[in-house]
DNA sequence: CAGTATATGATATAATGTAACACTACAAGT
DNA sequence: ACTTGTAGTGTTACATTATATCATATACTG
């Protein structure tokens, strides 16, 4: 698993650093905020960074059962709350599927990229809240939260590519 | 059921209008574009319509039901995705669920309002590829097709009653 | 080390969504 | 009118996604 491989925004990149950098932030935010970076936990999060795609849970749940883990769904979900619930992965409605978030650690409003073709998955920004969006908002008197942003459309290989 | 009921972008409003216009204006544009705006496929639309909030697929197979058509889910999925697909009513992903179009005609890319006390759901206009999304996107590569924007928070009854 | 809170494991079940096939309604051409 | 093709409906069966619940285990707190 040393190769340079999967996409991520698009890009060849060195995808063992990923995976490593993305648990040791996790590790260190964790222990910073006292949270519990459990061996479920953490085993799912290395699961998504493996991955530059979306993993659905019971994708998960079967490779936590393959590492020894508990393989109910009820593991897989609970440990994706966690992930979720604080920033280190991503749901994308869209696909009913979860990504590690790109960009631990930055409070963002993350907004993703879905090829419909490959289903490879690249995380931008967004503030969909600064524009129209939130000017109908407080036009309306509707307190914005959280804002989720996908977009569907083809990635840069699966453009190049268009009969494969 | 004549009353003014139910918010529509959170303001109260002349409902039946809605129904009405929104049906009839369905009606239209199928005979203008050939579309087959199906018994199954108009009670769901009224049905949706009816409600400013999102309807689930199983609800509104359990009101055709009732409405004596057939049961099964595919019943249900079909009528959807034929009004989704003509832009007659879109999916909340957020909640797997389905609102009618506030802006049926208008070649739009929505974006909504969820309010996480009540369910209620306006609907509003989005422009993400135009803004950050749109430089990543072209950054790397992908082609933009279409964009979902769903925000999520409370509606300006559930910010004025905190506790209810 | 007792008590509390949090996390896990497992069972069961709910909610959401599709594949496939038989049958029907309707439009188009002859 | 007849037949042929296409799209729509109804139904069965099943696949996928997600939760409620309870029992057990683990980890922090005083």
């Amino acid at each position: 698993m040393t190769e340079i491989s999967t996409p991520l925004g698009f890009e060849r990149h060195d995808h063992v650093h990923c995976v490593d950098q993305g648990l040791l932030s996790a590790e260190q935010r964790c222990a910073e905020q006292g949270l519990r970076l459990t061996p479920v936990r953490r085993k799912v999060l290395e699961l998504l960074l493996q991955e530059h795609r979306a993993l659905r849970a019971y994708a998960i749940l079967e490779l936590l059962r393959e590492a020894g883990f508990g393989s109910q769904p009820p593991v897989a979900y609970r440990a994706l709350d966690f992930l979720v619930e604080h920033g280190f992965a991503h749901k994308i409605e869209k696909l009913n599927a979860f990504v590690a978030c790109a960009y631990p650690g930055e409070a963002h409003s993350p907004a993703f990229m879905i090829c419909r073709k490959c289903d490879a998955i690249a995380e931008a920004h967004s503030a969909p809240a600064r524009g129209i969006l939130g000017i109908a908002a407080r036009a309306s008197g509707f307190q914005i939260e959280k804002t989720m942003v996908e977009a569907e459309g083809l990635c840069p290989s699966c453009t190049d590519q268009p009969d494969a």
